[in-house]
RNA sequence: CGGGGUGUAGCGCAGUUUGGUAGCGCACGUGGUUUGGGACCAUGGGGUCGGGAGUUCGAGUCUCUUCACCCCGACCA
């Protein structure tokens, strides 16, 4: 048959062949998103936004256990603003878009479309904070964010994105620290718990690092094709900002002191995270803590007397044992549906039909290894058990996977030649900007996170003078 | 901004060499038969061939021009 979505599963028959091009079809076809109208954007329809719904439901919940509160800033910052920490305007000056005109009129000041949102925040923390007693203030955002990329790819590069960006202000530098450090360790045990995707948490090189930030965290994970995607950062920012912002508090000793901050932040981009490490040539695998649905029941010769009834009855049973299920009712083949709910990573689907009716049972089939079972409808209870196994055996796998993608390097052969493979590469480096250039020009890779491993007595994979650190090397997205 | 490519129905494409009635598959509407891995029969609707100018009796096709998008680089969550 020369039907699209037949086609469609040829084509990512091997996805790592090709793999942008099996992105791109698998966000467009299953619904996810569609492209804007402007250049770069993207539209997230419901079954995406589903998706980032339930990543926020579950981020909210971690924040709210460190006491983190949700508040809201303007998208328009005052262009000075930006320009008064001299390293974030270099760093951003590139990718903004800057309101010109508004109400009729050239501004007198041009306004900026926030990359992000540290100037602005810190302008107003400046103007909430008096003493000691007012920190920390601990507050988060959910937002758009408008950065003007050269190139785009849905959910991985877009002009503008959907993130959440944490500020935090703390009355000293050991505070300030230890926050950033533990929004590193929240969003690592979200990745992993809640996205099923292991990460390799670590600072970041002086390259990499967040303009204006003294140290920038990361988070990186491995996608399908072994090139690895930072899916979340956390930034310590010292008394930069604080000095630009004048945010400055009276200190229990009477003393007027700059106060220390730190800013956090994961994107829509996390859901390109799903997509590149879980799925298969069938199109999604989700996992089952943030699929906008659950469990799928399909039901077979739904025009057979009693079929439906007993679907609808099924996903009654399931729906107040809280699970996010639908009932498939429209007229088309079962086939179809099959490979349609697949094709969204629907995690497990229930198929039911006047076979199954007449033994009281329904078939059960898992979504991640596609492994069929038969259930009793007595037994429906065990399927919460069931997406749970699942959700750990998908964090497994792809942990095994990158595990075994993990190699050890000595020269800059070393590394080109694992990149080429797909593999993350462990080297020991100098700490020099200049073999990061190499690795870069050599290999199109670029270094990821520091280790905190060893390598004292070792040389530089690049330059061979004594080596500082050992670093994650890795193509990236 | 460099290098390459594509614009024809909602989607995917053929037709362009050699100018001569606008085509195919999927999707969509209607009627019927079907339903345990992408069903079938019948029938129907849908187009300023990216835009503009030119050559010609006649342009999807040739010429010029313009616009848009995609891929590969440089930049980046």
């Amino acid at each position: 048959m020369a039907n699209n979505e037949k086609q469609f599963v040829k084509e990512v028959a091997d996805i790592t062949a090709d793999f942008p091009r099996w992105f791109t079809d698998v966000v467009l076809k299953t619904e996810l998103v569609d492209y804007g109208p402007v250049k770069g954007t993207m539209v997230i329809r419901p079954y995406g936004y589903a998706i980032w719904e339930n990543i926020q439901n579950e981020l909210n919940r971690r924040f709210k256990k460190l006491g983190v509160k949700n508040a809201y800033f303007p998208m328009f910052i005052p262009e000075s603003y930006l320009k008064r920490e001299a390293e974030h305007v270099e760093g951003f000056a590139p990718e903004v878009a800057v309101v010109t005109h508004a109400g009729g009129a050239e501004l007198s000041e041009k306004l900026v479309v926030r990359p992000t949102s540290e100037t602005i925040i810190c302008n107003m923390y400046a103007k909430w904070m008096q003493s000691y007693r007012d920190l920390p203030m601990l507050m988060n955002q959910w937002c758009n964010v408008v950065r003007w990329e050269k190139t785009t790819r849905p959910f991985l590069r877009t002009s503008e994105f959907l993130w959440q960006e944490g500020h935090t202000v703390h009355s000293n530098e050991e505070e300030a620290r230890d926050f950033t450090m533990k929004m590193l360790a929240v969003y690592k045990e979200f990745a992993e718990n809640a996205l099923a995707i292991p990460v390799i948490c670590g600072r970041k090189t002086d390259k990499e690092k967040f303009a204006g930030a003294l140290e920038t965290y990361g988070m990186e994970a491995m996608m399908l094709d072994g090139k690895s995607l930072q899916a979340g950062t956390s930034h310590y920012l010292g008394q930069n900002f604080a000095k630009s912002f004048d945010m400055k508090f009276l200190s229990k000793e009477g003393k007027l002191e700059y106060a220390y901050s730190s800013s956090w932040g994961v994107s829509t981009r996390l859901i390109g995270a799903i997509i590149m490490a879980h799925g298969d040539a069938r199109g999604l695998v989700l996992p089952p803590v943030v699929s906008p649905t659950q469990i799928i029941i399909v039901p077979i010769a739904a025009h057979k007397p009693g079929v439906i009834e007993k679907a609808k009855e099924i996903e009654q049973i399931l729906a107040d044992m809280d699970i996010r299920v639908e009932c498939d009712t429209r007229d088309m083949s079962p086939g179809w549906k099959f490979n349609e709910w697949e094709m969204k990573g629907v995690p497990v689907r229930i198929e039911i039909g006047p076979r199954d009716i007449e033994n009281n049972q329904c078939v059960i089939v898992r979504r991640d290894n596609l492994e069929k079972q038969v259930v009793s409808l007595d037994d429906l209870a065990s399927l919460k058990q069931l997406l749970a196994t699942v959700q750990k055996d998908m964090l497994e796998k792809s942990r095994k996977n990158r595990d075994s993608r993990i190699k050890e390097g000595y020269s800059l052969e070393d590394i080109k030649n694992a990149c080429d493979e797909g593999c993350f590469v462990k080297a020991c480096w100098c700490g020099e900007r200049e073999c990061e250039d190499k690795v870069k020009e050599f290999a199109q890779a670029t270094s990821r996170v520091m280790t905190e491993e060893e390598c004292e007595g070792e040389v530089c994979a690049i330059c061979g003078k004594p080596a500082k650190k050992k670093v994650y090397f890795a193509r990236a997205y």
